[in-house]
DNA sequence: TCTGGGGTCCTAGGACCC
DNA sequence: TCTGGGGTCCTAGGACCC
């Protein structure tokens, strides 16, 4: 049995491309002062995404600027509808990518006509793996970008694990990666000699587990449903951070006004919050983060607004006297009855 | 070299209960 | 009152992803 990973190219860039069919095939990138998006011309000229815009602009001076102005979001749900019309199940990882099962129909089939309609209809690339496991489907989207088409046989995958090197692996970050390059390990060939006792001694208990069902070939290879959204949240980094308190007033007023915003639009408006978390990060990379939790859940604006209020006051951010970088609001929604039990039967 | 903004999940420790 | 073991809930912070 195989499923698929199906990953839109350069998401943001290609949904402005979309009105922008002059720019096909020219380094562009979709950016505030930062890249968020960019083309793979542009990729192979060294811009990439949280670049900023400025040092892009040194790497390739012809790169073509968008602003971000289109609806990802509604792209992006787009894309998803289409994905369910080849699947038994679908299980989003971002806003641009999923895991498909496509139940008893010819896997690869399905990838190419899942790729053709994106293309025909949505006017979207997209990238799809076919393997086994969820890892391997990810692999296999990965190396076939952009626009392509990848499957990794039963046969292959048997090759290809041996040889993976821990790097390459989905949830294995920096730090991960160096505790286990401390013990010795680099690839995940190299993990034979350890049981989960010594692992989880390197990389606690999850990850040790997460590590050896990929060595043993046991990894995840089922495609869920998930559950809905359990946070709503807004931040800003201040551009010139500042100790006036005028100054970080309407910093705080903004994030606290667009998360309250996003909170209203979160689960088709009936979203409630019992609980507000605070969040201050100093110019000196300094965090201060304050927890209040609510009487009752709401999701009255003015009472949210007013409560995020009094947290920025209670942070003795006014009279610190410190430049602030970033202010964070974020809001944990309370589970709206039985939405997890819905979401655990079956679709009919 | 940490540069952005939105998320999820894990871990460790404390409080509290039986 | 203490000792031990187990469970749950909460909080703070870390790690990771796109």
């Amino acid at each position: 049995m195989s499923l698929l990973h199906a990953d839109a190219d350069c998401f943001f860039a290609s949904v402005e491309l979309r009105h922008r069919p002059d720019l096909v095939g020219r380094p562009v990138a979709v950016a505030t002062h930062i890249v968020m998006s960019a083309t793979y011309p542009a990729r192979g000229r060294g811009v990439h995404g949280a670049m900023p815009l400025r040092q892009a602009l040194r790497l390739c001076p012809e790169l073509v600027v968008l602003p971000p102005r289109a609806d990802y979001q509604s792209a992006g749900e787009a894309l998803m509808a289409l994905f369910w019309r080849y699947a038994a199940q679908v299980e989003p990882g971002s806003m641009e990518e999923a895991f498909i099962d496509v139940g008893d129909t010819d896997p690869v089939a399905s990838a190419t006509a899942i790729r053709r309609a994106a293309r025909d209809e949505l006017g979207l690339p997209v990238t799809v793996g076919v393997a086994r496991t969820k890892l391997l489907a990810k692999l296999a989207s990965r190396r076939a970008k952009p626009d392509g088409l990848l499957v990794i046989t039963e046969a292959e995958e048997v090759h290809l694990r041996a040889g993976l090197t821990i790097d390459e692996l989905w949830g294995v970050g920096p730090t991960t990666a160096s505790r286990l390059a401390d013990a010795g390990v680099t690839r995940v060939s190299e993990l034979a000699d350890f049981d989960e006792a010594r692992l989880r001694t390197v990389v606690g208990t999850t990850m040790a587990r997460r590590l050896l069902s990929i060595r043993d070939a046991t990894d995840d290879a089922t495609v869920r449903q998930i559950g809905p959204r359990r946070t709503v949240s807004a931040s800003r980094t201040a551009m010139r951070p500042s100790n006036r308190w005028p100054d970080i007033q309407a910093h705080a007023d903004g994030v606290i006004d667009l998360a309250v915003q996003r909170l209203a639009a979160a689960h088709d408006g009936q979203a409630l919050t019992h609980h507000i978390n605070l969040q201050i990060t100093y110019a000196d990379r300094n965090h201060w983060s304050i927890d209040l939790g609510l009487p009752a859940a709401t999701r009255d604006p003015d009472e949210l607004r007013r409560r995020c209020r009094e947290l920025i006051m209670a942070s003795g951010v006014r009279t610190a006297g410190r430049p602030v970088l970033l202010i964070m609001v974020s809001f944990r929604l309370t589970n709206i009855a039985g939405s997890r039990l819905q979401n655990a039967l079956p679709l009919f």
